[in-house]
DNA sequence: ACATGCTGGTTCCTATTGGTAACTGTTGCA
DNA sequence: TGCAACAGTTACCAATAGGAACCAGCATGT
């Protein structure tokens, strides 16, 4: 029986132990968004070279300019991501991960190819469920 | 260089790969929710026997009893936890992790280590990030 | 001079999510 | 007769996520 669990200590009562919100969910909220592991992973792809705001954008054709520019800033809000300017003409903005941001992709790796792993049997229980929700 | 991300065959262009939204973000999002890392968290807590509704509800005492139906219906959904109801009296229902939800135990532990290791900075750079946007 | 395109960003709008509060019914207890 | 515990459900409200459309600076082409 650990000791703590998500970083906070195990308050015990007559049930059991007693959680509060914590760090992981601050996290996973952030990267669990329409498009940050997308960004991310497409960083990842380029680990010498940073890349600028139009090649991210083509990477994720799907995305908007907004939501591609709004996942950048909270990326480099949490010190995942660099960002640099250079006031050229045109202007020109580069993106790459920090060291932080490299760091974390062993973890978030082995999370991943479980999730990979294990998605045809999540979607298919999804539409289990789903189904016998309306009989 | 790999030959795919995320479960998808990577399109090159001339910029490099092209990704579209996929599988891992779907799941994050689940968990990345204010209250289901913690629902799975003490629920892994008591591996052996399963726990009520209400033993649930004193160990996260700050859920509503709405969410904390909510977040049991998802991961019910996902397949990552089993309900057991009872029909006595008065009525007894009974949660417990799935096979698949003790599966991904391992990895998304992986994974939270990371976050509880890196969660200072994290906080540490959003607060000087937030600090800056202001002067 | 003028159109076009790339740069990053903003405004406005809607859909989804999270939240509180109140209600359903049942049983056991006083 | 009234109340609490059980496991929810429903109604309604506020905050957030995501999208289309638009804006402004600067370049090139003619």
């Amino acid at each position: 029986m650990p000791r703590e669990i998500n970083g906070r200590p195990i308050i015990e009562n007559s049930d059991g132990p007693v959680l509060t919100p914590c760090a992981p969910g601050s996290v996973l909220a952030r990267l669990g968004d329409k498009w940050t592991i997308l960004v991310i992973s497409l960083l990842a792809l380029s680990p010498d070279r940073p890349m600028r705001f139009s090649a991210l954008r083509r990477g994720i054709p799907d995305i908007s300019q907004r939501m591609l520019t709004l996942t950048l800033r909270n990326l480099e809000r949490d010190g995942l991501v660099a960002r640099h300017y250079y006031p050229e003409l045109p202007p020109r903005v580069e993106y790459e991960l920090t060291d932080r941001g490299r760091s974390m992709l062993g973890p978030l790796a082995g999370f991943t190819d479980w999730i990979r792993g294990t998605w045809q049997d999540i979607e298919a229980s999804r539409k289990a469920f789903d189904a016998g929700e309306k009989g």
